[in-house]
DNA sequence: GTCTATAGCTAGATAGAC
DNA sequence: GTCTATCTAGCTATAGAC
């Protein structure tokens, strides 16, 4: 039997990703980990700390839960870029495109957000884009010298995010894959041009 | 005295906006709008048949609330395309990065719309995506003329989307400036590619 | 650390007079 | 069409025994 704090964020990181924060219930939260309320309770002060917890481990899990699978057997750095945005078309096939990015859910889901709240998703975010800007790095003199390597992180970011928000709300894989499809001609283009 | 039905309307597209839909409560709509339960209740059956009526009031009014004041003395078409992106730039900017797309962050927000909701937005979704869509089309052979429009026309929106996003999280314009730059530097080399 | 029971509040929605 | 008062359900969080 696992750590029952490990439980209750494993459940809420669930249930965020799947119904929203708002949507989830605390009750929602103890029944799926089979908890009492008295023991999320000893172990957090409230439910938006379940938040902070659970976003402290998506920005500690990007490598091992997220990265790592996405990139065995993946050398190319660019191909790693590809392989990262195919994770998340996975995920969306997965679910019959329902589930995307919880981050990016969360981060427009929560429109005012307590400042801890939101620099652990900004936070997220940057890591992300650092990862990713490492691989374009890494592409070296493959892309132009004046092409800004973390922009261009950003724009794959955004590429993701946006074909997932777009993806879910039609309940089809395609425009995240005519999203996607437009970044590669985009990196092919850049690559042509050296 | 606008007519009660249009001031709940009215109320109700800022609250939604603003706070969105799930942290908006029938109370503050009333009181945003200065009527009461009854009136509310007389001309909706509930607080869902309220946001149908403002997705389907976006829709109608993308032409005239959003497209016509963009496009107000900007006569190319690709020029278009980016000034559409910078009247979402100015909405963020206006408001601290807090701001941006109400239709974005309904689709994230709302995990499990009931389908009259998830119609609407991808409807709203494909107003904006035709819109531009005919922007790209309209440029004719300046565009190579194996380039998807309408895919390039949904990449512009997850650009956007993206962009606002990030640029939310952030409070800053930045990561958006970023997503946008590199969508012109890719429409840029697809016009050199002619 | 874990359990049950419940406090205290706010939500969406309704009733019925006018 | 508009108003006030209110119902019922669900929420987060707490109390206090074990």
């Amino acid at each position: 039997m696992p750590d029952t704090r490990d439980r209750i964020l494993a459940a809420a990181r669930v249930l965020f990703a799947t119904k929203g924060f708002g949507s989830t219930s605390v009750a929602d939260i103890l029944h799926s980990a089979d908890v009492n309320a008295g023991s999320l309770y000893h172990f957090f002060p409230g439910k938006q700390d379940v938040l902070l917890a659970v976003l402290d481990a998506y920005h500690a899990g990007i490598g091992p839960m997220l990265l790592d699978p996405a990139w065995t057997g993946v050398d190319d750095p660019i191909d790693r870029v590809f392989a990262l945005l195919a994770r998340y078309r996975g995920a969306l096939v997965a679910t019959d495109c329902s589930y995307g990015c919880p981050i990016g859910s969360l981060a427009l889901e929560i429109h005012e957000p307590d400042p801890p709240v939101r620099e652990r998703l900004a936070a997220n975010f940057d890591a992300w884009v650092a990862a990713v800007e490492r691989c374009f790095v890494d592409a070296g003199d493959r892309l132009p010298a004046d092409v800004d390597r973390r922009a261009l992180a950003v724009f794959a970011l955004t590429t993701m995010e946006g074909g997932v928000m777009l993806a879910r709300t039609h309940r089809s894989a395609a425009p995240f894959d005519d999203a996607v499809r437009m970044l590669r001609d985009h990196v092919a283009r850049l690559e042509a041009a050296v």
